[in-house]
DNA sequence: CTTATAGGATAGTTACACTATCCAGCTGGG
DNA sequence: CCCAGCTGGATAGTGTAACTATCCTATAAG
């Protein structure tokens, strides 16, 4: 197809897929000659998978390029680890972060969360040690508790997304992990958010 | 103290000060004749309010507007909830909630979380119905665990950045309790990552 | 009387993600 | 065979956000 039936078919206009092309985010189509290009169902796939992510997610393009960087390379768990990165905002974190952490490598032991590799990791002992630098770190035992229900909401959803990925290419994989870990992490913190309006509350409420 | 001054106190520009006066944060200060103003400790309040509130948390100079008319209200409540859904990104959920949301009613009650009033039992009906409709609703005893300890979290700093509350102006009340939402919502999230980060690594650990 | 400063107005800046125009070359349908 | 329509490439414009800079007149302290 070419360039405008995949402005069609994906509902992008054809300025935006030019915008996407010049950026690097989508690849160009097998030249017919030197003015038509041809696209296929790669390129449908790449154009959802930026709409998807720009709409839900919110990525940025610079983003949305280390997505199709770690597309192309191929190793789906460096591509999700910079996907969740993203996703999650934990972006600079893993500049500041201590090279270990007492409290969080004790705690990922005993959850079986693997060893100290990923951007995840180090956005954690960042967060652990601003905390503690600000006097506001949790005691270990919550954390424990905190840990039980984070990997429980994680199991629920990412799990099967993941579980049907390879079947349909990476940029599908990616949308429904993406998707997963936006809908989760939403409703993590509306809880959070109903949890501290009940503090409040208690605080404020019986004076009113 | 004069406008240079101020800007001294606080480390922002005085043309930043200019812009805060023109956008309405920074009331006036008291006119000593027709080119010069004086301004006081809750002009030094409001700029540090300001600052820590776009720094720590990125609230927009609209979100602040809509904070600095809360505190010139004085409920410190509405105050809280307002702040809250803008330091957790909470904005326009309430818009699309359903009137009431079984699950997450009953789930409230559970866990003593006062009535449907607030923007965050709001936000957290939608986010649910939105969960529901993608088929990633999760089941209502998971629900619970999450309850725990997000209600844990919650009391854990929330609650001694609220008591300190009334001593010190609003402000300041303002400053430390949308610092400390900010950090509880971002150990929550990182905490989510990690787990997320093990499910992958199990799926696809092995393979490599 | 000079110099710094105030408040008000207006315009400029940077970053982001498009969106619109222009262009010259080519080609498929009539 | 010819022209409407499409191509890639280039360049420039749009709108929002949060400042930042400049210009202006008035005024008062030294």
């Amino acid at each position: 197809m070419k360039l405008s039936e995949l402005a069609a078919h994906t509902g992008a206009s054809t300025a935006s897929l030019k915008f996407y092309l010049r950026e690097g985010l989508l690849p160009p189509g097998e030249a017919v000659h030197a003015t038509l290009a041809d696209y296929g169902q790669r390129h449908v796939d790449r154009v959802e998978m930026i709409r998807a992510l720009r709409s839900v997610a919110g990525l940025s393009i610079g983003a949305l390029r280390g997505v199709v960087e770690r597309i192309d390379v191929g190793d789906p768990l460096e591509l999700l680890g910079y996907v969740q990165a993203a996703v999650l905002g934990l972006d600079q974190d893993a500049v500041d972060a201590p090279a270990s952490d007492p409290a969080a490598d004790a705690l990922e032991a005993r959850h079986g969360w693997g060893g100290p590799g990923g951007a995840a990791h180090a956005a954690l002992r960042a967060q652990l040690a601003l905390m503690r630098s600000l006097g506001a770190e949790p005691v270990p035992g919550r954390l424990d508790v905190y840990a039980r229900a984070v990997q429980q909401i994680a199991e629920a959803d990412l799990a099967t997304s993941l579980r049907t990925a390879g079947e349909r290419g990476l940029e599908q994989m990616v949308i429904e992990a993406a998707t997963a870990m936006h809908l989760q992490n939403g409703l993590l913190v509306r809880m959070l958010a109903v949890a501290q309006a009940s503090q409040a509350g208690r605080r404020f409420g019986a004076e009113q």
